[in-house]
DNA sequence: ACTGATGTTCGAGAATTTACGAACTATGGA
DNA sequence: TCCATAGTTCGTAAATTCTCGAACATCAGT
């Protein structure tokens, strides 16, 4: 069973956060992992191959945006809201705005 | 008179916007100009080269995080607080939120 | 006009990030 | 056990970003 790394709440890092959550695809996959609350990563990648799509994945783990649990043999990811939300209040509503 | 770009209001961009507060350096500047409401480039320049510098305050600039006015020999920076609390409320509180 | 102070721009090198194919691992089902 | 599916890791190439020195521009004061 694949173990993945996640930073613990306290140890979330703002520049890290912002970093992670500064690219567009990134963004969109944060976005539609809210919305859906819990995504695999291939519901979110039907567009580019998935060792990129990995790559941001990871880095959104280890950022600690999202959270990733292996079920059987899918990975579902799911947002860290509340926390994200403990940690820097108010930034997952910035993030999530449709504009 | 040196004339800079400065995005306007409307057409301010999240990623490139959470990409230029990404930079721990560049998040310092944001939360000593907003501590400070107006600040010249060498108030914030002491640790680094100049040049280096320069190019923090114009990826904030070209972001739209500071505007930047020429008041005599001097560069002023200020926060784009209005505009940015506009199009992205709540960002700037999370950012200048001292953790 | 000369000088000092303030910042920008240019250019180059180092480091980081992104992208993607190929090989690999793990799981569930036939 | 064999096979297909899901996703990661590896290696590498391209693109961005960061850093900094050197040269340049602008302003204030003398």
């Amino acid at each position: 069973m694949r173990r993945f790394f996640h930073p613990d709440a306290s140890s979330l890092d703002l520049p890290r956060v912002l970093h992670a959550l500064s690219d567009p695809v990134r963004l969109e996959m944060v976005r539609r992992i809210a919305a859906a609350g819990e995504l695999t990563c291939g519901a979110l990648g039907e567009a580019r191959p998935k060792s990129s799509m990995s790559h941001h994945f990871r880095t959104l783990r280890e950022a600690g945006v999202i959270r990733t649990r292996v079920a059987g043999a899918v990975h579902l990811n799911a947002l860290r809201g509340d926390d994200l939300e403990a940690r820097f209040p108010g930034l997952l509503a910035v993030v999530l705005e449709k504009s």
